[in-house]
DNA sequence: GAGTGGTCTAGACCACAGT
DNA sequence: CTGTGGTCTAGACCACTCG
């Protein structure tokens, strides 16, 4: 018997390497897909799976909490498990580390430190810190680019606590929360971005080598600390004509 | 003795209406945030909660699942759980149905039908809707507007399957989805969204009442059913001055 | 081999829906 | 009331990792 065979559809297979749960979500998802449970229609009962399959009702639990986590199916205490309507338009569009993002597409990054600096927060920075006029913050303005072609354009502040050398860390991985960890004194564990269509400005034009009014994404980030305390804020300018965001979302194929 | 009464931190209450796992998944997200238990450090093995707690070992496995899910830890087959590091850099923004966002602006959001025709799809769109060249498609030219002040114009295809008369249905909910739903003849069940910073062309100018070259973001979508076929495709023109997308990440402030 | 997380069972009691 | 999903237990066996 080979066990690792892929299982009759419909049927389990209690001695196969894939766990039982696994199957069965599987056994239920082909009958949603295909129409034998319809939107807004009852699955049966756990109990009566559990019969049916053979199988535990803990382990049927498992397998309907794989189609609940899909979106696939919703649970109502003391009615039912019902199959869902696909939702398709809460979008979520997804932005990988812009690293990460431009070496995937077989790119080498490579960051310019265009200047660092210990300043003096005036008012709207202690506003975006939240922290008193006057604090002292170091301030990055950083230039990412891939294969001599300029592409993020970033204006970063975090509060200065550690008095840590300025090092090549921070051209490793430029990233907001990298820098906060190296001089801020606290772990960033949250992270509030905002994302605006915008055009370049004579200056974004001239960093980013490209005409004065390109279209570019402005994408401003806040951190917080454990304490919801800010720690950093950083402002980045991506062109327009290089970058997109993508999203996929709804039921999973398969 | 009062069951609703918050359970003593450190402590779990067995007689509380709050269940167990959910207490003491509370108790480890303490000791992570108060630094306890720091980032790539082991957690106690599942046995020694559950022996420490006087609960079962299931019970911890379904805390600690809930830790998972937050991205607060991550559990390694045959060495123990640890503490993830948070991951603040990829970013997910969210966009919800454009009627949905307007209401929650406390706006009335109006869907004007500029157009509807039946058209034969030609190469361009034959390619988007992966369909033969002259394939009958709906088409739709929609404006939503919100106070009298335009803010969406979108252009939507769907293969022409019902022949469904064009009703108020399609302006109560001119989604993508919902337009496949009532004119092509199966369900969509998952959608590709991508986003690209551009600015006004003419045509777009004068029906968004905007100047030409307006940053403005542009969603292309293109809708699928259960057999992954596609059967509808869209493009839609956001002015960049009442939208931003915004994303929050990271560990969950309790 | 000892320790760990992953899966699974066969019960149990509860709160909640609808009748 | 009955039927439903939500929680919980006290075991069990497995595959994996590491010394």
């Amino acid at each position: 018997m080979d066990k690792n065979k892929k299982h009759e559809s419909g049927k389990i297979d209690k001695e196969s390497v894939i766990p039982i749960y696994y199957q069965l979500a599987k056994i239920l998802k082909d009958k949603i897909f295909s129409g034998e449970f319809k939107p807004e229609e009852k699955l049966p009962p756990e109990n009566n799976i559990a019969g049916e399959y053979g199988i535990s009702r803990m382990t049927v639990r498992r397998a309907i909490a794989e189609l609940i986590d899909a979106g696939m199916v919703y649970a109502e205490k003391g009615s039912g498990t019902f199959v869902a309507r696909p939702c398709l338009e809460n979008v979520v569009f997804e932005l990988k580390n812009f690293q990460e993002e431009i070496r995937e597409r077989g790119l080498k990054p490579r960051t310019r430190l265009l200047e660092v600096k210990i300043v003096k927060s005036n008012q709207d920075l202690s506003e975006r810190l939240q922290v008193p006029l006057n604090t002292r913050c170091l301030f990055f303005r950083l230039l990412i680019s891939a294969e001599r072609e300029p592409l993020i354009y970033e204006n970063k502040y975090v509060v200065y606590k550690k008095q840590n050398p300025i090092l090549e860390k921070e051209l490793k991985d430029p990233s907001l929360s990298n820098l906060a960890l190296l001089h801020a004194d606290s772990m960033p564990i949250r992270s509030k971005r905002v994302l605006l269509a915008s055009v370049t400005d004579k200056e974004e034009s001239s960093i980013l080598s490209v005409k004065l009014n390109t279209p570019v994404f402005v994408i401003e980030q806040t951190l917080y600390d454990t304490d919801k305390k800010t720690v950093g804020w950083g402002k980045s300018i991506c062109r327009g004509d290089r970058f997109k965001l993508s999203s996929d979302v709804g039921w999973p194929f398969d």
